[in-house]
DNA sequence: CGTCTTTGACCTGCGC
DNA sequence: GCGCAGGTCAAAGACG
C-alpha cells in the first residue's frame, strides 16, 4: 500500500512543483510586462509634455492673434486683412481649431485656422490656433472622474481663461466676455459706427453657436449642468424652444436654447451663447471650447461681416458637417452642423456612439470626434501625435477639429461612465456599448488599439502622476 | 425640504 | 404708437 501511494504523492509533488515552476515563469513575464509597460508610460508622459508645451505655446499665438485682430479696427479696410471680409469668407476655408490642434494638423495647407482670425498669414504653418483644450491636469482633476463639475478646475473655457486662469474670463477673447448674461440683451441698434471695441462687444454679447446635431432626447448632454429657464413657441416651428441657463457657476452668464428642428424633428439645434465663468469638467470643457472658439471665429469675421450665412466648406469635408457662419440680425451665429454623417472613420465606428448611446444618438460625426482620424491624409494618430491622442481620449481633450472636439466631451463622458463614475444627467449609462464599441475599435484598427494604449496608460498614469505632483 | 421644471405674465426690441 | 415675437421672470407644482 504503502509502494502504491508513495508514487502518488511523488506524482502529487511533482505537479505541484510544475505548477509553482509556471507560476514562476508566469510572474516573472508578468513583471516583465509591467516594467514595459512602465517605460512605455514614462515615454508617453514625456511626450505628454512636450505636446502641452505645444500647446500652450500655440495657445498664446492663438491671443496674439486674437489681440492683434482687436487692435486693429475696421479690418475691413485692410485689404490682405487678417479677416477676410465674410465674403472672402465663403472662399476662405475655415476649421475650428481646438485642442490639440496643432499637433496633427491635416497636411493639406488648405486648412486655415479660423481662430486666427483667419489670418491665413501663412508665414507660419503652425499658426493654427488652437484653442482651448490643454491636457497639461491631466494629472489631477479627472482622478476624480467627475461627471458634474468638479471642484478641481481641470479645464477652463479654453480659449479665454484655459492659459491664464486666473485672467478675467474674456479678455482675450471678446466673445467670451459675456458680461452679466442677465442682459445679454443688445442695446438697439448697436451704433453701427461708435467705436469698433463697442461694436464688438456687442457683438460679442450676443455671438451664437448654435450646433445641429441628430438626437432623440429632450437635450444633448454636453458635460456641463443647465437649469430650464423658461420656454416658448417660435414662430414657424411647432416645437418650444427651451431655453436654459448654466448652474455650474451662480454667476455664470452662459446660456442656451434648445429647440428642434422643424423639418426633422429627430434634429435638436442647441444655440449656446456666452462663456463660462468657471472652471469646467473636461466634457463640458470640450464644448464650451467649441462654442467659445466658433464665438471668436465670429468675431474675428464680423468686424466686416454683412448679413449673409456663409457656408464655409471645410477641407476635410468627410469629417467636419457644413459650417455656416451667420450675422444676420444683428446677432451673429455660427452653425456647426453635426447631422450628416461624413466621417470616414465613423462609417467604421458609428455604430454603437452614433445609434445608441450618449443622448441616445449622438451624431455620427460626434462619434468620430476622437474615433476618426484627421483627415487631410494625416496618418491617423500618428506616433507622435498619439499620447496626445490618449490622452485626449481618455481626459475629453479637444481635437483638432470642432466636432472632435464635441467627441472629445463625450469621448470624456464615456470613460467617465464606463469608470461607472460620472453619469452626466440626462444620458443613460451603458457602459457595455462602450465596451463593445471598444472592443470593436480595437480590433478592426490597429491604429485604435494604440489610442486606447494610450488612453489606458494616461488614465492609470494619473494616479501615479497625482501622486508625484503632490 | 431643496431643487428643478412648468407656464403664464411681463419686458424689450423691432417692423409697420 | 401699436402689435408681434423673442426672451426672461417668478410663482406654483413636481420630484427625489
Amino acid at each position: 500500500m504503502v509502494l502504491e501511494s508513495f508514487p502518488s504523492t511523488q506524482r502529487n509533488s511533482t505537479t505541484t512543483s510544475k505548477c509553482e515552476e509556471s507560476l514562476d515563469d508566469k510572474l516573472e513575464a508578468t513583471k516583465a510586462e509591467m516594467g514595459e509597460v512602465r517605460e512605455e508610460n514614462e515615454r508617453l508622459k514625456t511626450l505628454l509634455s512636450h505636446i502641452v508645451r505645444d500647446y500652450q505655446s500655440l495657445q498664446t499665438h492663438f491671443q496674439d492673434a486674437v489681440k492683434v485682430k482687436h487692435q486693429a479696427p475696421a479690418a475691413d479696410k485692410l485689404p490682405a486683412a487678417p479677416a477676410p471680409a465674410p465674403t472672402a469668407t465663403t472662399d476662405d476655408l475655415v476649421s475650428l481649431c481646438l485642442g490639440s490642434g496643432g499637433y496633427a494638423r491635416p497636411k493639406g495647407a488648405h486648412q486655415r485656422s479660423l481662430s486666427s482670425s483667419s489670418s491665413g498669414t501663412e508665414t507660419d504653418p503652425d499658426d493654427q490656433l488652437s484653442l482651448g483644450l490643454s491636457s497639461r491636469r491631466s494629472t489631477d482633476g479627472d482622478d476624480r472622474q467627475a461627471a458634474r463639475p468638479s471642484a478641481t478646475p481641470l479645464m477652463n473655457l479654453s480659449s479665454d481663461s484655459s492659459a491664464d486662469d486666473d485672467a478675467a474670463p474674456g479678455h482675450q477673447l471678446p466673445a467670451a466676455a459675456c458680461p452679466p448674461a442677465t442682459k445679454a440683451r443688445k442695446s438697439p441698434g448697436a451704433g453701427v459706427d461708435g467705436a469698433d471695441d463697442e461694436v464688438l462687444q456687442q457683438q460679442a454679447k450676443k455671438a451664437r453657436v448654435s450646433v445641429r446635431v441628430k438626437c432623440d432626447t429632450p437635450t444633448m448632454n454636453d458635460g456641463c449642468q443647465w437649469r430650464k429657464y423658461g420656454q416658448k413657441i417660435s414662430k414657424g416651428n411647432p416645437c418650444p424652444r427651451a431655453y436654459y441657463r448654466c448652474t455650474v457657476a451662480p454667476s455664470c452668464p452662459v446660456r442656451k436654447q434648445v429647440q428642434r428642428c422643424a423639418d426633422d424633428m429627430s434634429i435638436l439645434i442647441t444655440t449656446y451663447e456666452g462663456t463660462h465663468s468657471h472652471p469646467l469638467p473636461p466634457a463640458a470643457a470640450a464644448m464650451a471650447s467649441t462654442t467659445s472658439a466658433a464665438a471668436s471665429m465670429l468675431l474675428a469675421g464680423s468686424s466686416s461681416s454683412s448679413s449673409h450665412g456663409h457656408h464655409l466648406p471645410f477641407p476635410s469635408a468627410g469629417l467636419l458637417g457644413p459650417t455656416t457662419i451667420s450675422t444676420i440680425a444683428s446677432c451673429p451665429t455660427v452653425t456647426l452642423d453635426l447631422t450628416a454623417p461624413h466621417s470616414l472613420m465613423q462609417q467604421q465606428y458609428q455604430s454603437p456612439y452614433a445609434a445608441g448611446y450618449e443622448s441616445k444618438a449622438l451624431p455620427a460625426a460626434w462619434s468620430s470626434g476622437y474615433l476618426a482620424p484627421y483627415a487631410g491624409g494625416l496618418p491617423y494618430y500618428g506616433k507622435s501625435s498619439l499620447p496626445a491622442m490618449g490622452q485626449h481620449f481618455g481626459l475629453g481633450m479637444a481635437t483638432t477639429r470642432a466636432e472632435q472636439l464635441y467627441g472629445a466631451a463625450h469621448s470624456s463622458s464615456y470613460l467617465q461612465r464606463t469608470s461607472s463614475v460620472g453619469v452626466v444627467h440626462g444620458a443613460p449609462a451603458a457602459a457595455p456599448a462602450v465596451t463593445d464599441t471598444i472592443a470593436k475599435a480595437i480590433t478592426s484598427d490597429p491604429s485604435f488599439q494604440s489610442v486606447l494604449a494610450a488612453a489606458i496608460t494616461s488614465y492609470m498614469g494619473r494616479g501615479a502622476g497625482a501622486a508625484a505632483h503632490k
